[in-house]
DNA sequence: GTCTATATCAAGATAGAC
DNA sequence: GTCTATCTTGATATAGAC
């Protein structure tokens, strides 16, 4: 028989639904609690505070968003594809369980003015992950600029991101990124031939 | 002689200079107050409670960057130049007297779960401005292209809004995406002659 | 319109039993 | 580890005088 998920796991399915769709500050402890079935003192035992909550929260949603990830760079043909699956993936992610009004760690980011070290070290991981896999898979497309594509696609794949902070459907942001991301890497690729 | 300024805009001043930065929710009304030296009871007056004064800042703040913009594409000499005008106008903007973490507007947004009515008009108006305003510049640059190009345009554009959170520089941002932008035209305009 | 003082409320966190 | 009950703080907003 399944068992019911361990008070812990309930905490951080409930922060993750809640925090990261009305925001942080915007969602109290108790509704948390409240969502959770479980006590104060519990969460307190688990995770020291709010933000040690969150923070885990938000740990294992880059997991998770990072394995989505993967596995649609694997289910790609061409490098060319392997390089824009982030935004099918985006898509995919968003479509699964949790979704999140935009973009988690962006939201902790933009609420939170001096996030304390454990929050303030997942947030760079985020931006380190698409910058390092984004020039690692630019390599093989468009060579000795790849350096510069990663930071374009980084900037789109932000700004498809921060289009549904606009009220753009996940579908239509991702499908414009990628149309985006497609006149870029044609430029510099033809700059990297022609040069 | 020069007059101090009024509460009012005393406490415009005071809430743009903090809650944009800080953001909303992080920064109590008290704190507000007390920078713009006003009392309590003269903030609730002027502007019914705290979402109020925050509505009214942004919308001074909209209509700031409005004007900072247009300056900057009058001064521009070509149609391609006036296009993206909207970036060295940001960096513009930006280094004047008040600026926020990012965008002041995405900012509220991000942070806001269910806007007020006067808050949610303003949020609207922002993204309308940027969307009827690429639309309008991109005529003469790709034709029937226009629609298309003001869609990447307001996408880049909130891209590096974006990556200010995520603790680039605004002239890096800026300067990134004019590159992209340009990339974007470039494969416009040669579909648009090829076809 | 503006001030001083305060009411009211909700939030994060803890005490102590089991 | 988990619960019930509560402490403490800090926030928004208002009352009433000038």
């Amino acid at each position: 028989m399944v068992g019911q998920p361990s008070a812990r796991n309930r905490l951080l399915d409930a922060a993750e639904e809640l925090a990261f769709t009305q925001g942080v500050a915007a969602t109290p402890v108790d509704r948390i609690l409240q969502r959770a079935n479980v006590a104060p003192a519990t969460l307190y035992a688990h995770f020291g505070n709010k933000e040690g909550l969150i923070a885990e929260a938000l740990r294992r949603r880059l997991e998770n968003w990072d394995a989505a990830w993967q596995r649609e760079i694997a289910a790609a043909a061409t490098d060319r594809d392997r390089l824009l699956a982030v935004f099918p993936a985006l898509t995919s992610y968003r479509s699964g369980a949790s979704a999140a009004r935009w973009c988690a760690a962006l939201g902790v980011a933009a609420e939170t003015v001096d996030p304390g070290q454990q929050l303030a070290e997942t947030l760079s991981q985020d931006t380190q992950l698409l910058t390092d896999r984004f020039r690692e898979l630019s390599v093989p497309v468009v060579g000795d600029e790849a350096e510069a594509l990663a930071a374009h696609l980084l900037l789109i794949f932000t700004g498809v991101l921060g289009m549904l902070l606009r009220g753009e459907s996940p579908e239509a942001a991702a499908a414009t990124g990628r149309a985006t991301a497609g006149f870029v890497i044609d430029g510099l690729q033809a700059s990297v031939s022609g040069g």
